[in-house]
DNA sequence: GGTAAATAGTATCATTCGCAACTAATTATT
DNA sequence: AATAATTAGTTGCGAATGATACTATTTACC
């Protein structure tokens, strides 16, 4: 690897993560921008919800490492589109949990197979051994926030 | 690994990206914002006339995958700031050509100085063999657009 | 050669984002 | 017990984004 390369986008990691994956993104964000007009935000609340069971705004904040404002936002539009419910916890107030209703659990359900068909193929691209350096590395990556 | 896992957002490979990116983005884009106000599609645009010498506006747009509105500002901005001169190509009179100005060039260098010293120390947290490996799949997977 | 299609780049406008300020509730301090 | 500090969540507002329409120029085609 000459110095020249090593100087070059074509080397810097922030980048090279970043083309990956907004190339990813755009194509996965297909299955939930067409049939529920949902955006990336939406789509992570519900996937919390659906993967971890019932969870405050704060916990998916938490867990996701996605700003406060946003998630406000999502859970507003889900729970107006009756994908899930709120209730305040009598023991402090200030809190809510979320709860996705029968119809938002349907949703999920056919996210998730989408979900899986779609990272099953991503899969069948690597070896084994490259997706497990892969993810334990994506891991130890998104850990850093 | 069992089904509930594989169902999960912990395996979902556009997930991890997505988190692993913005955590990598959040931490470098100190260097050029505090420093210089950039925003990264102004980053990415005095790096790619940096790393690989006079382009079109066009050209940016294909090699780095970002909308043409984007680029658009951005190249509208560095040239306000004085880092870019634009000249219309003879030929093609729809075409204009981008260059570094002099300033242009210390701040590229500037910022390309501190993009290796943050690569190096982020491959330092990974084996050769895992950055390799690593290396590989974005590349393969940033093709994908 | 004149008209239509294509291309590079800009402008417009509606949507989304992110910061900061805010409300409401709880906890800590004295 | 009163006041201050903290926390969960929302709202308002300016900045950034993305889709579309537009201008200017070139190329294709009849």
């Amino acid at each position: 690897m000459t110095d020249a390369q090593s100087y070059s986008l074509d080397d810097f990691l922030p980048y090279l993560f970043s083309q990956a994956a907004d190339a990813l993104s755009l194509e996965f964000q297909q299955t939930y921008r067409t049939k529920y007009n949902m955006l990336r935000t939406e789509w992570r609340v519900l996937f919390h919800l659906g993967c971890f069971g019932d969870l405050t705004a704060k916990e998916i904040c938490d867990r996701s490492n996605v700003h406060k404002t946003k998630v406000s936002r999502a859970v507003a539009s889900l729970e107006k589109r009756g994908f899930l419910t709120r209730e305040t916890m009598a023991t402090d107030r200030r809190h809510s949990v979320m709860c996705l209703t029968a119809e938002g659990r349907e949703v999920f359900k056919d996210l998730q197979s989408e979900a899986q068909t779609y990272n099953a193929a991503l899969k069948q691209t690597m070896t084994p051994e490259e997706f497990e350096t892969l993810h334990s590395l994506l891991l130890r990556i998104a850990q850093r926030q």
